[in-house]
DNA sequence: CTACCAATTCAAGTCGACTTGAGGTCAAGA
DNA sequence: TCTTGACCTCAAGTCGACTTGAATTGGTAG
């Protein structure tokens, strides 16, 4: 089994050395060991990498991605806790969906401005479903409309 | 047309005053005027705000915002930027589609870790396809435009 | 053996997006 | 008229995710 030191890591996950350290002391990837000071990492580190890069990208924190994935691959987490993080995802996915439809609207759309155009703000009305969150303000005085 | 002071516009939208105001200053939405200190704002403040948390939530900048949607509505960007920014989002849906798989088998899979299942491994080799950029440390040419 | 130099540690800095706090203003109600 | 208190401004602080820099270490080539 071939070992990898960082500076390998790096070129051929295209992650800086630092980031790769900064991900093992918060616990979200293990090294095999040390030579010297060194660290030897398993090509197993790639796929590690790669399921963080993925996470970051999704929007997820450090810490959420440990909860996880964590380096051993045990999540340390309910299955109803994945599922809701799904369900997140899910959701994240048509909000980005309809963002992708409203620029590339924008892009054709020949009204003076977005909001004066009825099918841009059509499209704004569906991206915006499902935000009647109530504030965690809670005091809902917001009733006297 | 009815007016907003900032705290309405806070509740309608679940939007602290403080970030209203931090967009506000950051050319992302306009107040049509003051009552002595305080901001007025038309109604479309609410879309504008709206699209603002569209933006963010698919990881835009509120710059990038800015340069796409503006104000004032005028997207002062190429259509070809725009079209690029789409892109952009496809593959992000893309990745995030991944991921959630990645997750909800996570959530049901019995090997005692992700990596040793092969279901969860090819999940992962599909998600990160395209990871082949080249770092900028490859000084390759990289093709731009 | 010694010099070299990539890697290491640790503290401090950066960046974006806000939030917080101190001190000031003013429209409206008592 | 006076008092509130919601808003205001501006500076500084926070948070997460890294990056940067200075000082140190230790395999490896000569």
């Amino acid at each position: 089994m071939k070992l990898l030191d960082i500076s390998e890591v790096s070129h051929q996950t295209c992650i800086a050395a630092s980031a790769i350290r900064h991900y093992e002391e918060k616990g979200l990837l293990t090294s095999l060991g040390r030579r010297g000071l060194k660290r030897l990492f398993g090509p197993e580190v790639l796929d590690q990498l790669a399921l963080i890069t993925l996470g970051r990208t999704a929007g997820f924190s450090l810490d959420e991605i440990r909860e996880m994935f964590g380096p051993d691959g045990r999540p340390d987490i309910s299955r109803e806790k994945l599922n809701r993080k799904a369900d997140d995802l899910d959701e994240q996915i048509r909000h980005l969906a309809s963002l992708r439809d409203m620029i590339r609207h924008v892009a054709v759309c020949t009204a003076p401005s977005h909001m004066e155009c009825p099918r841009f703000r059509k499209l704004l009305r569906v991206g915006s479903r499902s935000r009647t969150k109530n504030c965690a303000a809670g005091r809902q005085k917001a009733l006297r409309s």
